[in-house]
DNA sequence: TCTTGCTTTGAAGTGCGCTTCATAGTTTAT
DNA sequence: ATAAACTATGAAGCGCACTTCAAAGCAAGA
């Protein structure tokens, strides 16, 4: 049983969010204490853990409750979620896909930075000219 | 040269997110015609390229601003140019990481429903016995 | 007792990256 | 001549994912 603070620190999260996202329904109803404080247990944790995860994968809280809401009417969903868990993958190959491009070429941007300030004389390159090169070795 | 609606459709950006990129200076002003409507060069377009780039990788508006206004100034500041460049790398490549990441976690889990979905007998699950079923798999 | 520190709540505020609106001027087609 | 289609501007609005605020309750230590 973890309190909020602690929960907080255990995951990363401000009490602030973790309170977000229960009242948006990204996780059960957390149970408390006499004092109405919330006691999560190793449970909720790791139900949050899943939450960040879905969230690192940049799956709007939108989607995130739709799929936990499935997950809590249980088994007869078995097959709506493998089909959410299937967009989610390819909705995060995408992402990486997206982001290789961006990479190589900002890689071949440093590269060429590299190579002009290896040419001193070469520095006083104006921008005109630099996108030019740059741009002839294939931009986007 | 190219209308406002021409950009648009060949960067596939708005013509508000147009005007919106070159009144926060990340593209140089744009030329006019006696209309005072604007006229992008074959030069323009490479410059939203780039723009569209950056933020394919997630770098904020602000971020890309300054970038540009470096490249404006020229040569002189090819070594912040370079520094920042490094660091969008990094940034990117740590995106990617936390892409794959999640990505291996929502497959396994996708290999779990696989599973469940080819034992009949199993689809009653509740979500309790899932997620401690998939936890068991090492969550996060 | 009184302060410090934790907690609660609903409501309002924030920052980002645009989009939409309202108003107005210009050009083209019918 | 008139309507349709394009352009311009500033300002306001929007959706998202939280954060911050304001007011209040409870608990332990000086």
């Amino acid at each position: 049983m973890y309190s909020a603070k602690e929960a907080a620190k255990i995951t990363g999260l401000s009490t602030a969010a973790l309170r977000y996202y229960e009242k948006e329904s990204l996780l059960p109803p957390v149970k408390r204490n006499d004092q109405k404080y919330r006691q999560y247990t190793d449970e909720d944790i790791e139900w949050i853990r899943m939450i960040q995860c879905m969230r690192m994968a940049n799956i709007p809280i939108q989607s995130i409750k739709e799929y936990v809401s499935l997950l809590i009417q249980g088994g007869k969903t078995l097959e709506q979620r493998y089909e959410m868990v299937q967009e989610h993958i390819e909705n995060i190959m995408g992402q990486i896909a997206n982001l290789q491009k961006a990479l190589t070429l900002t890689q071949s941007k440093l590269a060429f930075y590299e190579k002009v300030l290896k040419e001193p004389l070469r520095q006083d390159i104006t921008y005109a000219e630099e996108w030019k090169m740059f741009n002839h070795g294939g931009h986007v």
